[in-house]
DNA sequence: TATTGTTATACTCTATAACTATA
DNA sequence: TATAGTTATAGAGTATAACAATA
């Protein structure tokens, strides 16, 4: 259920909102709008301290990673190496990262955080943080334990499918 | 819990995979990977069909709505005008939408499907369906409406910490 | 040969601003 | 003046393929 009208978008004024059609019972849309929602709130959020929500799970990823490589970070990251590169450039840019070069294999540049990529991360923390408290707090907490339970089912239940389509792949 | 380790991400061999830090407990990532791992799903299905989870939205709400004007129509899918342009010229390039003028005011261009696109809706519906059924197949029915629940009391607790913060900036 | 990082390139999605033709 | 649609343009975000340096 949306605030207003039935289109789930603002209607200003006395614009006849379109039917919406089979949209309107999908789990798909459910969770999507749901996960803009929080998504553009958390980016909304994050702007105040200069970062993006990728920028942010990036640094998270090398503080707690110091010196790792960018095959690695990519990979943690769940992208492409080479869509890694802009975004280090980026970072590196505004001083919040650093490549090093690596003595025993002069193949690898290791990523680390500055000074004051850690000064950025600490202001950004609280405020991710803020925002996750927001939809915790939308929750009791048996309900946050419940929501967490059903998003795992849904996950493994696509996993589970892609598995047997691959199944039935290798078999044909 | 995903497949194995403890990167969320494929780790084929043995390459170590990296601490994630703080983003492993937040809401917003399960939100995230959940969405994402649903919204793939549909996309890969929709493949076959030859179109776009975007475009079978646009075609689900034309379909729905003949002959509405473009503008009615980026407002129903939460999109620009500008935005919409490029999408319907590609289905009208492909045959499955259609442009055509209103006698009474000749400014407004009216969307309608066609033929193509009726069969081609026809052929998506059950791909969307059986994607959404995967969804709701690994809930329970009072599971399902259980995350629809607390997806939307997820969504009032942003929408009214929105609305309390322009409150905040219209009182400053 | 294989791997690390990079470049070149391209494609999608999205928006803002300015424009045209109407109204 | 205001609206409907379009164009021009720009910016994320992402990927694939090819490449140089190094292993």
């Amino acid at each position: 259920m949306l605030t207003s009208g039935d289109s789930g978008i603002a209607d200003d004024d006395e614009a006849p909102s379109l039917d919406q059609g089979m949209l309107l019972g999908l789990m798909g849309r459910e969770l999507r709008v749901t996960y803009l929602a929080v998504f553009r709130r958390v980016e909304d959020q994050l702007e105040k301290v200069g970062i993006t929500p990728q920028q942010f799970a990036l640094l998270v990823v090398v503080e707690r990673n110091p010196g790792a490589r960018q095959t690695l970070l990519a990979k943690a990251r769940g992208l492409d190496k080479s869509t890694l590169v802009p975004m280090i450039d980026r970072l590196e840019r505004d001083g919040l990262l650093e490549r090093r070069p690596l003595a025993n294999d002069r193949r690898v540049r290791a990523i680390w955080i500055t000074e004051r990529g850690k000064q950025i991360l600490d202001a950004a923390i609280p405020v991710v943080r803020e925002s996750d408290d927001l939809v915790r707090g939308s929750l009791t907490e048996s309900e946050r334990a419940q929501l967490l339970k059903l998003m795992e089912k849904i996950r493994i239940g696509i996993e589970d499918s892609a598995a047997s389509a691959r199944g039935n792949d290798a078999a044909a």
